[in-house]
Order: C-alpha cells, then structure tokens, then sequence
DNA sequence: CGGACAAGCTGA
DNA sequence: CAGCTTGTCCGG
C-alpha cells in the first residue's frame, strides 16, 4: 500500500497526516508537491503531499486520499517553502499556495527544445561562474536586459523583479530575441518547458525543473518581501534556493542592501565612468538656505526646475504621524544628539521615540527655543503648487485608483506614484527627512532605495533627468553617495551603524505584536539567547537574537495564547 | 481551524 | 437533570 504524508491546507494547524493512495484515485499522479483533498477528522481539505512513500505510524487507521486535483510544486521548492517557513516563524501552508498553481494544472507541458537566440552576448557570463549568491551592481538607468540574455543562454533562469510591470517588459523584449519566456504566476506550469521563468517576489518559488541560474533585480526593493507573515525576501530566499541547488544567483542592484552586502563578499562593480553616467543629477536642496520668510514645502530651486522641466513627480510621504519640529531662528531640524533621528514633542520636552532620548525645547544648533511645525499633505502640497505653477496638478497616494491623475504635466504624491509613472524628466522630494530621518532602524536604507528608483525614472544624466532632494540634512550618507552616484557611501556607514547597533544583516530581529503578545513573548525573558524588547506605544516587542534562524527558532518553540492574537513578523518591514 | 466531548452553570 | 455555555483536545 501507497502511503504518503499531507500537509492540509487548514490555517492554526501547522501539523502533517499520513494517507494511502487508492488505485483509483484518478488526476494526475501523486508526487510530492501534489494538491489533493483529504478528509481530516470529519471534514474535507485541501492540502499537499509533502512525502512520498513513508512508513505510517503504528496503530493508526489510515484514510484514503480522496481525490488528486492538481500537479504542485516540485520536491525542491516544497522543501524550500518549508525552511522558508520556518525561518520567518510561518506556516508552511502559506507559503505552498505561493508555491502553487491557481487555478489547478490538470497534466504538465513537455520540456521544449529551447533555441537559444539573439547572438554572442557581451562577456557577461563571467557574471554566472561557479554557485552561490553574488551582487552585481549596477547603475539605476543601465539596462539590465544583456545580463537576463546571458542568463537565458545558460538554460532555464528565474528572473524576480519588484513589480509584474518589470518581469513583463523583460518577458517581452526577451521573446522577440527567440527566448522562451513564462509569466509566473499565470503561467504557473511554464517553467516546466524550460526557458526563462520572470514575476514578482513570488516566482522565487516558481517551479523550475533543471534550473541553472537565479536573477533578482533590483533586490534592494522593498516590494520583495512578502508584507503577509511569513514575511519572508525573495531575495533571501533566492540566495537560499542557489545555495541548496548549486547554482548562481544574481543580486543586481543599484544600490545594494545591507542583507545582500552580509550574504556575500563577491561584489560585481561597474567601470566608475559607467556607474556614474548611469546616475541622474541629483541636486540636494538644503532649506535651511531658504530665502527668509518663505515657507510650505516648495523651494525656490524647486519651482524654477518644475516650471521648466517636462513631466515632474512630486513626492511627499505623509505616512509619518508625527509633525517633524524645526527650529524658528536657524531652521535646522530636532533631531537627537547622533543626528539620526527626529524628535517630537511630549509633555515634557523633546523626545526620540526610537532611542528614547529626551532633550528639554532647545536647538542644538543655535540654542534657540523657538520651534515651529512643518506640516504634511499630498493635497495640501498640489493646491499649494497649482497655485504656484498656475496649472492643474494631479494627485497620486496608495488609494487613487489606477491610471487617474497621471495625465497632469505635475503631479504630486505618495511614495506610490513611484511605483505607478513611467518616465518622467523630474522627481522631487518634497520632504525627504520625514523619510530618512524616521524612526525605523532601515529608514536611510530605504530612503536610498527611493532615490535609487527615482534615478532609474527619470534616465541617466545626459538625458537631462533630474532628481531633487529638499532637506535640511544635505550632508546625510544617503544624500551624499546619490549625489556623487558612489552607492558605497552610503553602503560602508550604514553596515558600520548596523554593526554597532546590533541590527541586522548582523543579528535577527522580529516583532510580536498583537493583543497576545506580552503573554507570547513573556517566557523568552528567561532565554540567554535573544533578547526582549519592549513594550512599545503600541503595544509590539521586538525579540532580537543572533541571527534570523535564532530567533525563528526561539518563536516556534513558544506556544500561542488562547487568548488574545499573536503576530510574528521575523525581519519586519517597519520595525 | 473546527468538531467532539467534558466540565461547569443555571433554572425548575 | 436537561439544556446551554465554555474550555480543552486533537485530527492519519
């Protein structure tokens, strides 16, 4: 008899069963990875087979599975999904629907014989040698295509992109060179043919038999990290599939991660004169210089560029609640004594939430006590423009339905009107130290990757693409290494800060959160291996520990309250 | 997760 | 003690 073990597909059960195969069970055949429909206790569920020919435990009445309804990952991207799992403290369950067909796949395509086309490609193979993860930096506008090319050549490649809007450009520039190319997760069972495999953060987990190289784009990009828990990093995870199969994997960015920097030394630079034609003006405003007198969010500079500039963004990221506190006589910005961080007012003074350093009102450039408030608004921002410029201008945040607002020659928005535009001739940042400056341990990193996408929108410098920055902290790394297009400048502080601080790529950090959490995360005080920290004003801990895997392992050996939910976020987004 | 079953509570 | 709620356990 044929018994293989099923993970069921039934979230707050993270547990495994074993059944036998009936002769006649139908659909296609039972491998691992396989979706089928079991009868768990007295009800019916879908799951996956995750062993195949097992040894039942003794004294168990065994269930017959009911039904195969769909061919599922391969046995090597179950495994993965499974340390995947385990590594961001989440269910494996969750991370096999990533992994599989929607809707299901009923027999799979015969590998293709794939004719590799387009001619020699330009000594980039020295990329792929030997196995394991390696970043390639590259300039924000260089083009990435010649690198997938070579990738291709090698035989079958999975290319993550931030974005769908990305993998489909690359998906149809490399089909008119004669590449077979594959949309995942549309077409799910694609990389079966062979070819090349591109999508968003989920097609690391695409199936690929025979796979020989990995390409992450831009791996800096916050948009590859799953914002559902498990939260776990394409880019992490790609780094973790080439490992396990031997394999090449590239992490090309413009500006390389922290996380991308520890994973690995081998570094791939562009020639100087390369890199720095690759990077758009950047022009740093600071408003501290302002003409007396002027205030709102527009300099001088600004508005001269934006009245002569072609198309132009504006962003203006109000995510931040807090009001940002800047001094009255010198104009520069509260911020705590290292300078990393804004402070806001609380009853007794200043205050840094993050540090919790306390200060009583006073500039500590001028010793002024005179403060004012800057205030935010995407819609107060593009009223005030139109005003200035005399013409319409669109208006762009998270929740401005697709397309709308984008036919203005000016438009101002949040963060997500990045993620929206194509081209343009300019972006500003209305008010970039909001961003830099937050309270979140990655906020210059992602501050740098705001500028690294800005820069590949509006096009190399000899385009005549311009990025502005107006802030008051024009010497910060982040604002240095894009203007001078030297991302190292930014890189080498910033992994000395992370090293001081006990932050990762160098120790692993979760936060718990949930009205379950203090009861979740009590035991851990008794560990020697992580520390607690926390409560914060909302409520959340952070547990931080050697690395990722000593934390994950310090949280699944916890078990969750009855009362009260509990949210695990390992490596979270917004800590 | 969600059903089964046990234990606890209530009102007559 | 029936009828109901609440809590705990467990699934192949």
């Amino acid at each position: 008899m044929r018994v293989v073990r099923v993970l069921p597909d039934v979230s707050g059960l993270n547990k495994v069963f074993d059944y036998f195969v009936p002769d006649d069970l139908g659909g296609p055949p039972i491998a691992v990875g396989s979706l089928v429909r079991v009868q768990l206790h007295n009800r019916r569920t879908a799951g996956w087979v995750v062993a195949v020919d097992v040894d039942p435990p003794a004294g168990v009445k065994l269930e017959p599975l009911l039904k195969s309804s769909s061919v599922g990952p391969t046995e090597d991207v179950v495994e993965l999904a499974q340390w995947v799992s385990h590594e961001w403290a989440g269910r494996w369950a969750a991370v096999l629907k990533t992994a599989s067909p929607e809707p299901f796949v009923r027999s799979l395509p015969r590998p293709a014989s794939v004719s590799i086309a387009g001619g020699p490609t330009d000594g980039l193979e020295v990329l792929f040698d030997g196995a394991g993860p390696r970043v390639v930096r590259s300039a924000p506008a260089s083009d990435r295509f010649e690198i997938l090319r070579t990738a291709a050549a090698r035989g079958p490649t999975l290319v993550v992109t931030p974005d769908q809007k990305a993998a489909a450009a690359f998906a149809g520039r490399l089909s008119r060179t004669g590449v077979r190319t594959h949309r995942y997760p549309k077409q799910w069972a694609g990389g079966f043919e062979g070819g090349v495999v591109l999508g968003a953060r989920s097609a690391v987990f695409a199936s690929v038999p025979g796979l020989r190289s990995i390409v992450v784009l831009d791996e800096h990009d916050d948009a590859l990290q799953n914002e559902r828990n498990p939260t776990w990093h394409a880019r992490d995870v790609a780094i973790e599939r080439a490992r396990r199969a031997n394999i090449p994997c590239l992490l090309v960015s413009a500006s390389p991660s922290p996380a991308a920097l520890a994973a690995t030394e081998d570094v791939r630079l562009p020639n100087r004169t390369a890199e720095r034609s690759g990077w758009p003006v950047v022009q740093v405003i600071d408003r501290r210089d302002d003409e007396p007198g002027r205030t709102g969010l527009f300099s001088g500079p600004l508005i001269r560029r934006l009245r002569e500039s072609g198309r132009a963004v504006c962003i203006l990221n109000r995510k931040g609640r807090a009001v940002m506190l800047a001094c009255a006589t010198c104009g520069e910005l509260v911020r705590s004594t290292s300078g990393d961080e804004l402070m806001i007012e609380d009853d007794a003074g200043l205050l840094a939430l993050r540090s919790g350093e306390t200060r009583p009102r006073i500039c500590l450039a001028c010793s002024g006590t005179k403060l004012k408030r800057l205030r935010l608004g995407v819609s107060r921002a593009a009223e005030e423009l139109s005003t200035l410029l005399r013409e319409p201008v669109g208006e762009v945040v998270g929740t401005t339905a697709a397309g709308e607002g984008l036919e203005h020659r000016v438009m101002v928005g949040t963060e997500a009107l990045l993620h929206r535009i194509g081209a343009v001739d300019t972006v500003a940042f209305l008010d970039f130290d909001n961003e830099v400056l937050a309270a979140r341990y990655r906020a210059a990193e992602q501050s740098m990757t705001l500028l690294a996408r800005a820069a590949a929108l509006v096009g190399p410098r000899t385009g005549g693409g311009r990025v502005l920055v107006q802030t008051r902290v024009p010497d910060h790394r982040v604002l240095r290494a894009a203007s001078r297009a030297q991302p190292e400048l930014f890189t080498a502080e910033e992994l000395e800060l992370r090293q001081m601080s006990d932050m990762p790529p160098y120790r692993g950090l979760a936060m718990v959160s949930g009205a379950g959490a203090a009861s979740f995360t009590e035991p851990l005080g008794a560990r020697l291996d992580v520390d607690v920290i926390g409560p914060d004003r909302d409520g959340r801990f952070l547990v931080k520990g050697s690395d990722r895997r000593a934390v994950s392992e310090a949280l699944s050996d916890l078990t969750r309250p009855k009362e009260g939910r509990v949210s695990i976020a390992v490596d979270p987004p917004r800590a």
